[in-house]
DNA sequence: AGAGTGACTGCAG
DNA sequence: ACTGCAGCCACTC
């Protein structure tokens, strides 16, 4: 399940045990992934917590290992989170509303909106 | 059997 | 938005 995230996109812990049929075992998958090798390769790093918070302690090795990774792919991660709404699966809200328009710097979306209602 | 632990969650303040 | 806290499940001692 996990390696079926796409590229460029975030689950959570969660969100992956309710995929495979296993409601409330978000803890189960967190084991999983502690308990996995490296040779995996696993995209361990797109899974995070429900809310888009990165799950190890800030600052700490898998953190800011963590966070390269998804930089990596274009998954911006600020003040420990990412912004489910444009990353998590299935819920590509940017790429629903206005097609794959990649990245834009922050604020765009805000300046778009203001735009469109002087319209 | 009982208590403690954790790459988690949802909800109350 | 942030912090606690109870609830949760699968171990471990």
């Amino acid at each position: 399940m996990i390696a079926a995230i796409p590229r460029g996109r975030v689950s959570s812990y969660g969100e992956v045990a309710d995929r495979v049929g296993l409601p409330r075992r978000a803890r189960l998958v967190a084991r999983v992934l502690r308990e996995t090798p490296d040779e995996a390769a696993l995209p361990w790093f797109r899974v995070l917590r429900a809310d888009g918070r990165i799950a190890f302690p800030p600052g700490s090795r898998g953190f800011r290992e963590q966070v390269r990774r998804l930089a990596a792919e274009g998954v911006l991660v600020q003040g420990g989170r990412v912004d489910l709404a444009r990353h998590g699966w299935e819920r590509d809200l940017d790429g629903f509303l206005w097609g794959p328009a990649a990245f834009e710097p922050p604020g765009a979306s805000k300046a778009r909106k203001r735009a469109a209602a002087r319209r």
